[in-house]
DNA sequence: GTCTATAACGGGATAGAC
DNA sequence: GTCTATCCCGTTATAGAC
């Protein structure tokens, strides 16, 4: 673990988050890291082959933190779980942002770069599924297919309350508002009726 | 009006949504145009300028065609008309995946851009209180707070599965029946009880 | 206003020593 | 595995003719 590998990936975000896919220079990931730019190459081959691993890393350190819970910690119901696993992207510390500029980024770099594409649409189905498996929970009598098309709309507008909020277009406490406000009107219309 | 100014500025959204801001060449641009480079730099001084150009264009641009509605047509109701706006901007048409790709580009470019900010916050503000309107429309005795919160959910919804849908994550139809059932949702929410 | 030609530079990528 | 040094190409930007 926390290998040299591991604070390039970390270095990595770290600049990502700061400049973005578009600004991110090699030099300055190097500088970032406190390695050189050859022993950069040397593990990650190119430009892209570097943004596909930080996407990867990214992706692995958010299912981390996302998945972490004291064990002491008294169980959550699925209902607060679900909250807690798509609140947790809107929170103002540094690991959180940095996590959230970074994927928005490799987002609107998929966009132009179909190289990103395959790692993102696969990082987006597990999130994806993690959320309507939740979601089945707290609704067990709802049908599969209600389940998932909640879990895609509720992960994409966490998205997109997400890059509002880093463009300072909404603030944080209001952006956790209407996520939650979110989740809830999609819990209702997976009600029995 | 369709100055030589105004060709160079359409060629730059053609351009800017093919390629990202980020993989904008000036030299493209002028061939995309029809001039030279050096044509370029004497209107726009430098590549930011030309940006920000750009991007002022496609909002306007943005604007028209949102509002455009042919008189002779029979007019819509206010549910039909809400759909309308807000699924026009998933359509595959070549002008449509234009403006919604250097849209996306904008709001991500302004999560590192703060001169990008207040043009965007702005422009998104007049957005939301529209689909806000529409929606009160729709349901007369919703109060206002809540219009607003379901407009900018709406909003920041669509803003989401247009990335993921340009960005290959999901396909224009499926994209489409996401956002129109995000739509019933929010209706549903809004409902008298 | 518009072009052509070219200067100047940034940054991705590699070679080779250690 | 890691570094230093450097090549080299693509791009921005400018100079100057028309």
């Amino acid at each position: 673990m926390a290998s040299r590998n591991t604070r390039i990936l970390e270095a990595a975000a770290r600049v990502i988050a700061r400049r973005g896919v578009r600004g991110l220079r090699v030099e300055e990931l190097a500088a970032e890291a406190g390695v050189s730019t050859g022993l950069i190459y040397y593990h990650f081959k190119d430009r892209t082959g570097i943004l596909r691993h930080t996407l990867e890393f990214i992706n692995d350190r958010a299912e981390r933190y996302t998945n972490a819970r004291d064990p002491e910690a008294p169980p959550l119901g699925p209902r607060e779980e679900l909250q807690q696993v798509l609140l947790l992207e809107l929170q103002d510390s540094e690991e959180v942002r940095e996590n959230s500029a970074a994927w928005g980024e490799l987002r609107a770099s998929a966009v132009f770069d179909p190289a990103l594409r395959e790692d993102l649409a696969r990082a987006t189905l597990v999130w994806v599924q993690e959320v309507a498996a939740l979601l089945g929970q707290v609704r067990p009598m709802a049908p599969a297919v209600k389940l998932a098309a909640a879990a895609e709309r509720l992960t994409a507008l966490l998205e997109g309350l997400s890059m509002r909020w880093l463009s300072g277009g909404v603030g944080i406490d209001h952006a956790r508002a209407l996520m939650e406000s979110g989740i809830e009107a999609e819990l209702a219309g997976l009600e029995q009726r």
